[in-house]
Order: structure tokens, then sequence, then C-alpha cells
DNA sequence: CAATCAATGTGAGTTAAACTCACAGAACAG
DNA sequence: CTGTTCTGTGAGTTTAACTCACATTGATTG
């Protein structure tokens, strides 16, 4: 947490100065002298152990370090900023806030909002997409969606979906390129997701090739695009099912390989205690509830895959 | 910025109490007496004007506006702990970083990407995204896509994408309840993104209804999520063109009103200048500039949308 | 060229924030 | 009841932040 913080004082001033490329428009900035700018940059710089700005002729210039530095440290001056502002003006809420993972955003809650909009035509939703943990959040919401069972005191929290993963590409790149066993992964490649970064070592693992070396690999910050990048054919990604049923029902995407299936964590929706008697949040969990896809349906897969125990 | 930041000490010490949930033990953390930490939280307090902790017997516990405060606050110390920690391990990084917004990313990069690929299977990516400006941003990165022209100094950039808007539905939506003309628009909902928050009062005024009030919204903070949601059916959304022609072509989504077209800013490649000689940059950026889609390609449209002059 | 200006650097001294210490009060457990 | 643990607070101490005045440097101007 905050156990390494350099000295918050000296950093606000870098901040201003390194922002402004000068320390007394700084010094003007902050209420103080230039030479009090002077000294906090130069304790700063003491305290990190390099220097932030390259002096010459009694100027400043702000070096490649200290810009990368600056750009870093203003989010969270910003975040405190803000948060600071938020205390003092409060903001009423009127729709039901929903924040969950991109992925499941896009994949799940999307293509069946039709249904909630239907049977609910007075509650307006805003979905806000986040991979952070709830208790990390900017802003505040109704309804967040995670990965689970998880720990959230003052929370309560409910499983709605399972999940299992399996590698899944485009039918063009299969036919391009065919796998039939999980060596010929190494021909292709692979979609990687920051999000999940064990997945690929996982799954390698259980299917007996843990030293598989792709051809080559695509990174991604969000498993959203990795799933994108998957449906426009530009490799493999393992896929979750059985949010991405409808995709291989559809045949845009398959399931070269049936096995080995991996039961990775499913999705709970998660709600302040203190909103559990909202009308629209519960609608909105008992409709996450009744989503759940039909059990069996893979007629798109080359082989079935065996969709574990359900019922 | 940084004009109206609390006592970041007296921050600093509160971030600790509330996380511990102890004066006490964050003293033990900061390596201070209890004391100092009782009169810090009360400066922050007495600062804000405001109750952090509820207190009974001796005892604190966090106040529910606490704990707002902690959970914002938490993150921009983590950015500026994180930022202190990189500046002091400098890391390799050997792929070609993009960052994108995600809406280009995923509508206009991943569907043509695979002609990257093919012309350079030696260079690896790295996709992130992001709205933020570039200067804001946590990653370095070699090539940045945004809205442009911009103002960037240190960096090269170039358009290689025009823009402009129209509303989007999809088919069965359309056939549901038609749209003839701008004032049916009141009859449906309306998807709207943070990052474009003047898109429909522009859209409106420029079609002759600025104070035309739709039957619903649905909010979302990224575009991409919108546009995803017009696909399936939830609503209308501003979309973009060229960006979504390959949809118009498919038939996937229609335009329903093809006037007013909006033009608006369309996308750069933003490089730091330190990287113009990088073989790789250079590659993806000529690669961008050839992407444009072909002209003209407008069968899927009610009537045929008028594509202001691009030869 | 010299003079001027604007910028940062720095030692000594001053001020204000941060902190300690010791005592106080409250709640809880045994 | 006593002992323990916790936060609160006034007085005093320490330290960080700051000012002030002078110094240095490079750029600009005439």
């Amino acid at each position: 947490m905050t156990q390494s913080l350099p000295p918050l004082n000296a950093l606000r001033a870098f901040e201003a100065a390194a922002r402004l490329n000068s320390f007394s428009a700084a010094a003007d900035e902050l209420h103080v002298t230039h030479g009090a700018i002077s000294k906090q940059i130069r304790q700063l710089e003491d305290w990190l152990g390099l220097r932030l700005f390259e002096r010459s002729g009694g100027r400043v210039k702000l070096s490649e370090t200290g810009w990368r530095y600056l750009v870093q440290i203003q989010d969270g001056f910003d975040i405190i900023n803000s948060a600071t502002a938020q205390l003092r003006e409060p903001s009423a809420q009127r729709r039901l806030v929903i924040n969950s993972t991109p992925t499941l955003a896009m994949r799940w809650l999307l293509p069946r909002m039709g249904d909630f909009q239907r049977a609910n035509p007075d509650i307006e939703l805003r979905i806000a997409t986040s991979d952070r943990d709830i208790t990390r959040l900017d802003a505040p919401f109704d309804i967040a969606i995670r990965r689970g069972p998880g720990d959230w005191p003052g929370y309560v929290s409910q499983p709605f979906l399972e999940e299992w993963e399996l590698p899944l590409m485009s039918p063009a790149l299969l036919e391009r390129h065919p796998v039939k066993k999980p060596e010929d992964l190494a021909r292709h490649t692979l979609l990687l997701a920051d999000t999940r970064p064990t997945a690929w070592p996982r799954w390698l693992t259980l299917a007996g090739v843990p030293e598989l070396k792709p051809a080559a690999s695509l990174q991604f910050d969000h498993f959203y695009l990795a799933l994108q990048a998957a449906i426009d054919g530009l490799g493999i990604t393992l896929g979750p099912l059985p949010m991405m049923q409808h995709e291989l029902n559809a045949g845009t995407l398959v399931a070269p390989l049936p096995t080995p299936v991996v039961p990775v964590r499913g999705y709970c929706w998660i709600v302040p205690r203190s909103q559990m008697d909202d009308a629209a949040v519960n609608a909105f969990c008992n409709w996450l509830e009744r989503c759940q896809a039909p059990a069996g349906q893979s007629a798109s897969l080359p082989d079935s895959v065996s969709t574990p125990g359900r019922d």
C-alpha cells in the first residue's frame, strides 16, 4: 500500500514543476518561493537516488525519466483530487449502476439485456466496466459483477454463472492451420490477456504440453479484446463457456480441442448490503440468475464437448 | 490538477487507519505514535469539514463516507506507489505496444490486423486500451491512437482515419419500431457513452429536434459497449463511419436516418519522437495509413448515405 | 561587447507542521 | 473490582517546510 511512498509534499512540488516546466511557475501555483520548490525537488531526487530534471544554465528541462514519472503520478494525484472533490459535493444517482467486467458485459449481458429491458421498462441502466476488485472502484455502483466466490465484507453476493475454458478459434483459421492435438498449437498465435495471466499455462499443463512455445503471441490488456481477436481470426484464445456458447452455436468460433475443459471461477453478483431492499437491484439480480444458457448445446463443436454436470 | 489536495501526510495517516481500522495499528505501520495519527485524522476531518470515523468509547469505526473516500484515495496512492517502484527498477520491453481507444481496437484494428500479421510475422504486439489523453497514461507505448488532430509536444502524429457519425441500429429493432424521421427517436432507447457526451445533443440539434427526449437511455462508460448494445438490438447509437462500414455492409446494423451525417474528429497515430526511427513502429503506422476502407460501400443503407468527398 | 533579465541554486535563519509524552476517559474481559 | 486496550488532548519538542538574500548561469537586448 503506502509502504514506500516518497515525501508527498516534495512529490507535489515535482508534479507542479514538471507540468509547468518551471520551478518559479510551480512556486507561484503553490504559493511558495522558488527556493522552496528547488529544495523540495532536490529532496525528492535524493530520496529516489536519481535526477528528474536536467539542469543547464539556471534552466531546467524535465528528463525522460522525470517525464515518465510525471505522467504516472499525475493520475494518482488526480484520483485523490477528485475523490476529495466528490466528498464535498454529494451527487444524486438515479439509475441502476452496474459495474461489470468488460468481457462479461460484452458477451453475456448485452446479448441478453433486451429481455431485461422488456421485463423492466421503468429501470434505466448505466453499465460501467472494470476488472478491479470492487473495493478499489472509483465510482459507486448498485450491483457489481466479478469472478467469485470472493470475500466482500459488507456486501451480499451470489454466484449466477459458472465457467470453464477451452481453446477457441475462428473456423477460417482452423481450416488454414488445422489443430488436431495440443502440440499443433505450436504453429499458432496464442491470444493472451492481462486479466487471465495463468489461463494458457494452466491449460497447456493439463493438456500435457507444459513447455509448448507458440509461433507467436498477441497480448491484450483485456480479455474481451482477445475474444474479438479470435473471432477476427488472429489466433487462438482460451474461451469461456457457457459465455461463448452462442458464438459456438453460430459457427463464429469453433473449439478444435474439446479436452481438457478447465473449470475456472464463475461469476457472482455483488450488492452492498444496504441496497438489498431495492426492488430494481433485486430485479436485476433475479434476472442474472435466470440467464443461464440451456445445457448441452454443442452442435458446432468438432467433437462433442462434455459439459460438466449442471443439472 | 493538484489545486485542492488535502494535507497529504494527514491523508496518508487516514488511509492507513481506515485500512487497518485502528489508529494504533496505523501508528505502528507508519512508525509514529497513536497520538500523531489521532491528530492527523482530526486535522483532515477539520480540513474536509466532515467526520470520516464514528467514535464511540475510545474505539473508531470507519463511516460510510470514510469508506467511500478510502477506496478512492487508495487508488491514488497505489498509482504513486507503483510509479515510484517502477522508477527504481527499469523494465525491458520487447514487443510493439499499441495503446488504442477501445472502440477503435475492437472495430477497426482487430478486424484488419490479420493483414498486418501476415505482412509482419516478426513483429509481436501488445494492444492496450484507454481513452485517456496520452500524457496521462500509466504505461509506456510505442504507438498511441487517439482522436485528433491534437497537441502532443514531443510526439509525431499523423491522421489516418476520418470519421462522421449518424444513428445506427439493428435491423430487427428497426423493423419492430420504424424510424422514418428524427422525431421517431422519441420512441426509442438511445445508447449513450461517457466518451462521447456531446454526440447525441449535437446530432439532434443538427437534425432539427434539439429538445427531443428519448423513451429511455442506456448509459455506458465506453463507446464500444454502446456499439455492441446497438448490434444486440438494445437501442440506437450514433455510429462512426467508416469504422462501422463493415457492419453496415453485412446488415448487422442499419442507418435509418441518412442525414445529418456529422463530421467529427478522426484518428491519429501518435509516436514519441524518439521512436520514429524504429522500423516496427514505421511498419505499423504505414499499415494504419493504408487501412482506409474503400469509399462508397453503402449497399445496406435504407437510403444511399452520401459519403463526403474522400477521393 | 556589456548590461539586463529571468531562471535555478544554496546557506542561514524562521515558521509551521508533525510528532512525542503523559495523562485522561471509555469499553471490555476476567 | 482490576487490568487491558483503545482513542483523545494539551504542552512541549523535533523536524520538515519555508523565507530571505545572495550567487550563478545562460539568453536577450542594445
